[in-house]
DNA sequence: TTGACATATCGAAAAAATCCGATATATAAT
DNA sequence: ATTATATATCGGATTTTTTCGATATGTCAA
């Protein structure tokens, strides 16, 4: 996780509004997880259509963002079928809060 | 203080370096202060001039980045005479790391 | 008041980021 | 097999950032 990565990927008001809505999946992404089944539930991941649908920007800019994302140590994804969730990584975020306060 | 106005002034490395170096001024920068006259002693703060060389740099590059980094909130500036001293604005920078650890 | 020095600002070239549409890939449904 | 859907990747136009040298401004010293 470099610090100058995970900057550059807060430097955007869209990647930053994404990072935000999935702290509330539920909240912001109403029909969520509409595609998965039960047995296999990936806890707070939104499809990237979804997503996209409320970043209004095209399908392979969002594709992108999330993927730099991912890359900075932000969010973490997994696929089923034909769907991609991506979700936050926690403990990668909290960390980095961290080290934002004792060393920066 | 605009988040992204932060994260943008952080994403790069000579950047996050001195606002690092600004943490222990009198470890990174030992002839600091050598142009201060006693009675005003603009504590924690060094010149231009003594950043730019630490930073190899342009003299504008680094005025820039100077100027970047006191508009994000980061860094505080004083003028005696022909220099200007920065140092970090701590305040500041505490807020925006609960900023950080609370809202992203 | 002239010259030297510190810093700020200007203007521009180069590099990087943004962002899209088109296309490729993978999976699902018929 | 074919078609439809979701996502990823590619190629490129546009915008922004980076970074410099040149110049302007402000201050000090002789």
């Amino acid at each position: 996780m470099e610090p100058i990565d995970v900057f550059k990927a807060l430097s955007n008001k869209t990647r930053l509004n994404i990072l935000q809505w999935l702290k509330e999946p539920e909240k912001h992404f109403p029909k969520q997880g509409a595609h998965l089944p039960k047995e296999v539930s990936y806890k707070g991941g939104v499809c990237v259509g979804d997503i996209q649908e409320k970043a209004e920007a095209s399908q392979s800019t969002v594709s992108h963002y999330l993927n730099m994302m991912q890359k900075a140590g932000l969010l973490e994804s997994v696929r089923y079928g034909q769907w991609t969730y991506y979700r936050r990584n926690e403990e990668a975020i909290r960390q980095f809060a961290e080290y934002l306060k004792t060393e920066i």
